[in-house]
DNA sequence: CATCCATATTAACTATCTCTTATATTGTCT
DNA sequence: AGACAATATAAGAGATAGTTAATATGGATG
């Protein structure tokens, strides 16, 4: 009934038993950072962010150094993710951020701002 | 005079083109989350944030699934990002969060429960 | 329907990560 | 000083991720 908890191990002799933790959640987060953790990944979610909407793909494949292919797949990864939104208008693909990665990407802002 | 800054390129037909961004930002932020980003590092974090306060190294040993050596290892890569603070006391050393860790945690929490 | 355009997918290669074992360092205690 | 305990560092093997080139898909248009 209680799921994925584990129980800490006993106290040996230093110091004081760490916390039990969800690893469901862990794993989920783990996702979603890894996902942000990478340069073409994140400068991409930060073009789309900086654009203020949606974006098509043809606009992000300029504006960073790597292939078509390259980005399909960084954007297929942050889709998967939940990171993006992704829309299909005639031939072309948009891609817009979710709540989740707006929330992100001012934390990481406001974070960065007090520690520089 | 103006840095780090790329101009977006040229709009080409379809849409918008997108903002600038500073690249190192982006460099630094990426390391973060990189850094956040790996089950074994994710999951030292969150313990040490689940106990509260410092926790020794002995203690996260026991509840992480790797060697010692491991162990070490991703503590010294947190601490380069600026996720934890490394206090040594006698023969143990003692970890911490810092602030900015404590508040990207925080945010990861609050996001997963609106999209849960 | 043939073709073109935008994007996605596949396959293969390389580079980067993460772990383990072995060894070094640093502090404590007798 | 010598032995031991806790943690760090080094080196190397194996796994994983990122990139590119080539090909496929699917909508639009002549």
């Amino acid at each position: 009934m209680d799921g994925n908890v584990e129980t800490a191990t006993e106290d040996t002799a230093c110091c004081v038993p760490v916390g039990a933790v969800d690893t469901g959640a862990l794993a989920a987060d783990v996702e979603l950072l890894s996902a942000m953790g990478n340069d073409t990944r994140y400068e991409l979610l930060r073009r789309i962010d900086g654009a203020g909407g949606e974006v098509c793909v043809c606009d992000l494949e300029s504006a960073v150094g790597v292939s078509q292919s390259a980005v399909s797949q960084a954007l297929s990864r942050l889709y998967t993710a939940g990171l993006v939104t992704r829309r299909k208008d005639g031939n072309w693909r948009y891609y817009g951020l979710t709540d989740e990665a707006e929330r992100l990407l001012a934390t990481l802002d406001a974070v960065r701002g007090d520690r520089q």
